[in-house]
DNA sequence: ATTATCATCCAAAACGTTTTGGATAATTAA
DNA sequence: TTAATTATCCAAAACGTTTTGGATGATAAT
């Protein structure tokens, strides 16, 4: 029972044309018939066919993303908020959101260009940006409108939004080091993530100034899970290097952090700070509660959406960078311990 | 510089007929023909117009998802493991998830009857399920495919999957009872929501097994959010009604409720025990460990999928209802506990 | 009275596919 | 040899919009 502009058109009497400037709101039709025309439209229930105007207009009004479908994303709450935000941003316009799993047959790259050899979508959200991105380097080669959350380091003006990894990882570590640590492990992100040299970078720098020697031994890159917190904690007390501090550079990853500083039997505040990055409500609602660095993640869902919808309705829109100082949040884990 | 079908008629001197005829697989194409016209639309990167193949086609591949941009569907754990199973699903048969997120302005209803009526989508999952569901009623109406998670009550032979909830509950106040607890306070979802009654009839039925007096003060409805279970357990303990047993039926409200535990001095596994329901991450990583209700979320999310694709694809699929028994998962705070 | 302007309208083309309903030539059956 | 069958092809219609490029008649300007 799908009601068409042809139906409407022999309803009122009108030619199809003058329906559809009547609805869409050009000027040259007459109040009386463009009353008319929404009026018996209304009535019968009709709304324009999704495809049929995407394929005359060129456009589908649909943001893709594409996010792999192992537990990874859809636990973190962070990029939960991320996600939050973009469909809080999207819906203000309307704009729909199209989400493609990769799987392990189909890669994140085939389901990106599928998405945008066929036209589903107009423009691209990409997060989680790697060194030598593929995807980057394909949507430009195509032209494709794309805005990333993550710093590009690609040549040229690409637009983004990031969070300052380096000052996130330097007020961390400058604040451990202020309560007296001096053996702090560092549990990065996987390298081939932009952030990770960045946020490397921050925490050396902090070590430095108070003139503390960088032991390669503590630093370690994996993954943002709980099961990779856990063992590397693991990994570093065996080593046995007296460390006094953990900072572990995701939420997801100090829950694996706790479970195995628990297991040791080491009270964590009192024998041992622990620090998180990302501040969500896995670090807010610990026990006790773990010092993170707040980053206003909905915010900047909402940031890059409107960035690429403004790009979408403006080719000329001045592409811009927007960065984020992350805001350190100190609790139980961190600020009562203090060493001499 | 998109190339379309015409491009590769030309390129390869055949008919646009017959090359789309060969790339979609029709017999009645020489195999020398086939061969070389996908090689050709190979080399040129073509891939057919998501649009105007739905437009012809009549189907979208694309599945629709509507759901509220507050930050409550969003940072519920549980809500996101079934998201991630419908994407997993999804993927395997490359269909795409849309989804629609209403706001104030644009709510369910609205958004839901422009993803329908302008054929943007070619099925709906639903969730949470409300008594006399208008969702419900207007896809039955308008005969368009859905599968629901959550029972559907309408009149008729919906498919939708079901956690049992009387059985849920049951179980867990089964439990609790088995370790002395007498006084149980009961923390459900809102009534509004179809399961409420079930889970209140699972509560009930255990109470009566074991001869005791079902208390109407211990029992209030909620939204599952963590500031809900905050200031429930607050409002319960100022009652003072002897409450040895908190039941909250959600991990969600298990973050406020603890919190507010905490604030008390209450401790909880010993002075107080706490069971929730859905055995998040949340549950499963708090100290102590929450007793709570496994159920296979991943898997529902796969299956609702499943269903709703099969319906799509042929149109007398035996709708099927599929009901799932949880699993209880005693922890530490419920299980050292004994009264007498 | 004629021309210019304006308001209102519409037929037809276009978007890029898939499908319908044959056409043609080659092969097989009679 | 002729008729029937088969393999391979294609022009044109269709999906439901929006847009192009006027057409028409009424009003205003000259």
């Amino acid at each position: 029972m799908k009601v068409t502009i042809k139906d409407i058109a022999k309803a009122t009497g009108f030619s199809v044309t003058q329906v559809s400037r009547a609805l869409t709101g050009y000027s040259d039709v007459s109040p009386k018939t463009r009353e008319n025309i929404i009026k018996v439209a209304k009535e019968m229930g009709y709304q324009p066919n999704y495809s049929a105007r995407s394929l005359r207009r060129q456009r589908t009004h649909t943001i893709g993303l594409v996010i792999p479908s192992t537990r990874l994303a859809l636990t973190d709450p962070f990029f939960l908020e991320f996600l939050s935000g973009i469909g809080y941003e999207s819906s203000k316009t309307r704009y729909d959101l199209l989400i493609s799993f990769s799987n392990n047959k189909n890669g994140q790259m085939k389901i990106l260009k599928d998405l945008v050899l066929s036209r589903r979508v107009d423009g691209i959200i990409l997060n989680r940006i790697e060194n030598e991105d593929k995807r980057v380097s394909f949507l430009l080669e195509k032209k494709y409108p794309f805005v990333a959350f993550g710093k590009i380091e690609s040549d040229g003006d690409h637009p983004y939004v990031e969070i300052d990894g380096f000052d996130a990882t330097y007020q961390v570590t400058n604040h451990l080091i202020k309560k007296g640590h001096k053996k702090i492990s560092f549990i990065n992100v996987p390298e081939w993530q932009v952030c990770a040299k960045y946020r490397l970078a921050g925490y050396k720098k902090a070590l430095e100034d108070y003139n503390i020697q960088f032991d390669d031994e503590l630093v370690i890159n994996n993954e943002e899970t709980d099961s990779a917190g856990y063992s590397i904690v693991n990994e570093i007390l065996k080593k046995n290097k007296h460390v006094t501090a953990f900072f572990v550079n995701s939420d997801v990853m100090a829950i694996g952090a706790v479970k195995a500083l628990n297991e040791a039997k080491i009270e964590i505040g009192k024998e041992i700070a622990l620090a998180a990055l990302n501040d969500t409500n896995i670090t807010q609602n610990m026990n006790p509660p773990i010092t993170s660095l707040a980053q206003p993640i909905h915010l900047i869902g909402e940031k890059v959406t409107q960035m690429l919808i403004k790009i979408l309705n403006n080719k000329d829109f001045k592409l811009k960078q927007v960065i984020i100082k992350p805001k350190l949040i100190i609790r139980e884990s961190t600020s009562n311990m203090i060493l001499n």
